[in-house]
RNA sequence: GGGUGGUUAGCUCAGUUGGGAGAGCGACGGCCUUACAAGCCGUAGGUCACAGGUUCGACCCCUGUACCACCCA
């Protein structure tokens, strides 16, 4: 073996195997166990983000694959419609043509073309992490089949009414040219401005004055609203305004929307571009006035002047023409919130059209009964309340969009404008008696691609077909997402799933947070410090970094500062480290928190963790190889004390790991995890296995039982460890198996480790546990009075008990190695021990002599550190101890325990007390 | 404005029924000890955001405040 872990060279070769030997598809035995993926962007690329996700999906499956149970990880991507059809008709936008010019066929062709080309980056990504999914079953949300299910949904909700057809006033992006749903615009605060405008009064007496954020909409107006009980306006409600500019009369209305606090206390009023304006407008029976076309100018519906004009060049013309008029009385400075499409940036604005809806008020309560009723529990619990605050207060879901790329709305008119839904244009026909002469046009518009993917429990499992893979995996397990999609997704998921599947999509959502840099900031192409997971997997020098965050931003002018800031946080480029040190990375960092902060020191110290496993089998190997471990299982063998206590350590490690990863804590088990192999294992194990090993005059019997405890230690945590660090394991685990007496092909398919409590042997760990306490008494001596890790020393035990001094007898060859001594005496109670530097151990003292090593100045404030400590510790239990209460009210084991702590502290200072007076009587 | 989460060592974070504050990284000192310098050994470092309250006893429970983050309006 190399001397040190090279992940690079092993892990793409375990991956090509596993994978070419079906080890991935379900097993057929046992309960199943699936977890269905949430699908990524087909033409994208894996971030963070995905890399943690995925590797806490995969750490799930490759648990219950281990443990037996039939296992389906299923995979498949989403077509992503707005994202794709963008970069697509972006590369078009380069050669100077618009999708327009192509034609709605030749587009959507040149979109599968792009999918054919860039559609299996993320998939290879996937297995570059470790992901143990099912490729024989991978699905894609446009496919065939499940594009059917998607009519199928379709045709189902609408006969049931769930799914209508309605005018109403929805999200307009007017660059993007579609309705999106309230879901993808983003509300950001943003300077702009408040003006307040007079508007006369329709019988001259007067005019009141408006504030309003949108000048331009005004011309759209068709009240002025105040609060029923403001006197300031009261005695103008039902008086009429003359609308400037507009020359047309509307209502002075009383309602309670309008804050009196707010601006002059006035509104305007502007139903068909204001959601507020137009549910006031409803309860008024306002007029609707639309002024907007979809590019979001100004229509026929203004005055001739204003016809053509964009929004904001609209806005600075009224301004300035109520401002000629007299009519504009001052602009104050105002921070709001503008609504922003999520994709395309630009300013949404309601606007009225016509959209398909689902019905999600009826659909809601069943969806919030299944996780009230703990049929779905999320994990952990507090993202409940996200769940049920936005289920019940459910808007309609807008469905349609006014793009090409997606599933085709299965709607048709026929010349009158009347609708039919069906599964296909012959269905329509034939159900609703339609001749062939007469034309059928099908709706212009697709689905919102979150419709499709709210089916995606059940549609890759071939619904509406009753198929086998449904009555087995359907409901699944486990859902892996982050918080920012349970709107989006995860509550539709359960809504349609329930609609129909008559059954919850999953039972468990595991809710993890979301990845951001070490800074905390969201890491983002524009603020340059995205992560590549195959990046930290392989490695990345500084100029192609730099290359890569720098190209292709939407303001290249960013690309220096991403630069400087690139060269600066990364001089050297990125070290490789190897897939199982980025996963573990992930798992460490996997707690309950809502951020997970990527710190790239942390990585390192986990590519160290996967070496020091790798160098652990090293010596292992070493001193098993060609030797009897007692592998082919004869029982000729004896456990030493060390051995006990590692196999009673593992055992408390194995249910650690287990109870943690129960619990969705893979930040738990990984550290359990970690904490086993590197101090147990690695610091302690090995080095008591040393003294038996490399003595020639240790039984035979002895031995066998240490090499096999080592290589069968080894060979349990290398299973525990698999789902965590699944190709290193495999190596290793492929290197080690026959010494373990194991015969399986991989690791992947051996059994989960299970905790045997017989095993666990508190006799072994209170001996190992009083080696530690000598071993590090006298490192402590070492380190502080600076005595070369090289030199031998003598020690001298005293004052201690009959176990302590069988302990000593016991354990002579462990101590003398690891402390590295030439002798150890025992001194009877009263004798007296050579100058020394002296530790404690309970109640016995271990004495290093001075001759010739110690510094006395060192030794005594080293003294007085333990003396202060000491007496600190006492006061603080003497205080309470001499509280009545306490001894009166604290349960009497407590108090009982207090006083023993009390009586250690105090025997201890008296027994450094007086070495300190020793030493310091020396000359 | 309503809600949720957070505030623990220089940094990133654990701390599960209230009873001696922990890890990793970093810092400092010593070591090429025949698995590992991607390592070994040792040391230092914290009024657990702040103020009250409950309790014999609070990082933990309650109330309030400050700051940060996110969600909703």
């Amino acid at each position: 073996m190399d001397k040190t872990y090279q992940p690079g060279t092993i892990e793409q070769h375990w991956y090509q195997i596993w994978e070419e030997r079906g080890y991935f598809k379900p097993q057929g035995a046992g309960d199943p166990f699936c977890i269905m993926i949430p699908p990524p962007n087909v033409t994208g690329s894996l971030h963070m983000g995905h890399g943690f996700q995925d590797a806490i999906m995969d750490a799930l499956i490759r648990l219950r694959r281990m443990q037996g149970r039939n296992t389906l990880w299923q995979v498949g991507t989403d077509h992503a419609g707005i994202a794709t059809q963008m970069v697509v008709e972006r590369q078009l936008e380069a050669g100077g043509l618009s999708r327009h010019d192509l034609g709605r066929e030749a587009f959507i062709d040149r979109v599968w073309r792009w999918k054919a080309e860039s559609g299996g980056t993320i998939t290879r990504q996937l297995r570059r992490l470790g992901a143990s999914t099912d490729w024989s079953r991978e699905r894609f949300t446009m496919d065939e089949g499940f594009s059917r299910a998607v009519r199928e949904a379709f045709v189902r909700l609408h006969e049931k009414g769930l799914i209508y057809r309605g005018q109403r006033l929805v999200n307009w992006d007017p660059q993007l040219h579609t309705a999106i749903s309230d879901l993808e615009v983003v509300s950001e605060e943003e300077a702009g401005h408040l003006w307040h405008f007079r508007y006369p009064l329709a019988d001259g007496s007067g005019h009141l004055t408006v504030a309003t954020t949108r000048p331009e909409t005004m011309l759209g107006d068709t009240a002025v609203a105040v609060h029923p009980e403001d006197e300031r306006y009261r005695h103008l409600v039902g008086k009429s305004i003359r609308l400037p500019l507009a020359d047309r009369d509307i209502p002075v209305v009383a309602d309670d929307y309008v804050d009196p606090a707010f601006g002059s206390g006035c509104v305007k009023i502007t139903p068909a571009h204001d959601f507020n304006d137009h549910a006031l407008g409803e309860r008024h029976s306002l007029p609707l006035i639309n002024i907007l076309d979809a590019d979001a100018r100004l229509n026929g519906n203004v005055p001739a002047v204003y016809q053509g004009l964009d929004r904001f060049a609209a806005r600075q013309r009224v301004v300035a023409d109520l401002d000629a008029l007299g009519l504009l009385e001052k602009i104050e400075d105002h921070r709001l919130k503008v609504p922003r499409g999520d994709r395309s940036g630009v300013v949404i604005e309601p606007w009225l059209t016509e959209q398909w809806y689902v019905d999600a008020k009826r659909l809601a309560p069943r969806a919030i009964d299944a996780v009230e009723s703990g049929a779905i529990r999320f994990v952990p619990k507090q993202y409940e309340n996200m769940y049920f605050s936005w289920m019940r207060e459910i808007q309609d879901w807008c469905i349609s969009r006014q793009l090409w790329w997606g599933h085709r709305i299965p709607a048709w008119y026929d010349p009158d404008g009347k609708v039919y839904v069906g599964r296909s244009e012959a269905d329509v026909r034939s159900r609703h008696g339609i001749a062939a002469s007469v034309p059928l046009r099908q709706d212009e518009d697709v689905l919102d691609t979150w419709f499709s993917s709210g089916l995606w429990t059940f549609g890759t499992l071939g619904w509406p077909e009753q198929t086998a893979e449904l009555a087995s995996f359907h409901p699944t397990d486990v859902l892996v997402t982050g918080f920012d999609i349970i709107f989006f997704w995860v509550a539709r998921m359960i809504m349609l799933t329930l609609e129909f599947m008559d059954e919850v999509p999953f039972r468990t959502v595991y809710v993890h947070g979301l990845v951001r840099d070490g800074q905390g900031q969201k890491m983002s192409k524009s603020k340059g410090n995205v992560l590549d997971p195959i990046d930290l997997i392989d490695g990345i020098g500084l100029e192609e970094l730099v290359t890569k965050r720098t190209s292709g931003l939407m303001r290249p002018k960013d690309a220096e500062k991403i630069a400087r800031q690139t060269r600066k946080e990364f001089p050297d480029g990125i070290a490789a480290h190897g897939t199982d040190a980025l996963r573990y990375t992930y798992y460490s960092l996997a707690s309950t928190g809502r951020d997970v902060r990527f710190d790239v020191g942390r990585i390192e110290g986990f590519r160290n963790f996967c070496n020091k496993i790798w160098n652990a089998t090293r010596y292992v190997l070493m001193n098993t190889e060609g030797e009897d471990c007692a592998q082919d299982g004869h029982g000729e063998y004896q456990l030493s004390r060390a051995d006990r206590w590692i196999i009673s350590r593992l055992q408390r490690a194995e249910q650690a790991v287990i109870a943690a990863l129960d619990s969705f804590r893979f930040d738990l088990a990984s550290q359990a995890l970690y904490e086993f192999v590197w101090s147990d294992y690695c610091d302690w194990y090995l080095e008591l296995s040393k003294p038996v090993l490399w003595d020639e005059t240790a039984p035979p019997a002895l031995k066998i039982g240490t090499r096999r405890t080592l290589v069968r230690v080894l060979e349990t945590t290398l299973r525990l460890a698999h789902p965590f660090m699944p190709f290193i394991t495999e190596e290793i685990w492929q290197r080690v198996k026959t010494l373990a007496g194991k015969t399986g092909a991989t690791i992947m398919l051996e059994a989960y480790p299970v905790p045997r409590t017989e095993r666990i042997d508190p006799d072994a760990e209170a001996d190992i546990a009083w080696i530690q306490q000598v071993i590090l008494g006298v490192r402590t001596i070492r380190g502080e009075m600076n005595i070369a890790p090289g030199r031998k020393l003598p020690l001298y035990f005293r004052h201690g008990d009959a176990a302590d001094r069988a302990r000593l007898d016991a354990n002579r060859s462990y101590l003398a190695r690891l402390a590295n001594l030439d002798a150890m005496v025992w001194l009877e109670p009263n004798a007296e021990p050579p100058a020394a530097a002296t530790v404690l151990a309970g109640a016995m003292e271990i004495h290093v002599p001075l001759a010739g090593l110690i510094d006395k100045g060192a030794e005594l404030a080293r003294l007085d550190r333990e003396i202060a400590r000491n007496t600190q510790e006492i006061q603080r239990l003497n205080g309470k101890l001499g509280n009545d209460n306490f001894v009166a009210n604290a349960p009497a084991e407590v108090v009982e325990r207090e006083r023993e702590k009390a009586a250690a502290a105090a025997d201890a200072l008296q027994r450094l007390s007086a070495q300190r007076e020793r030493i310091a009587a020396l000359s």
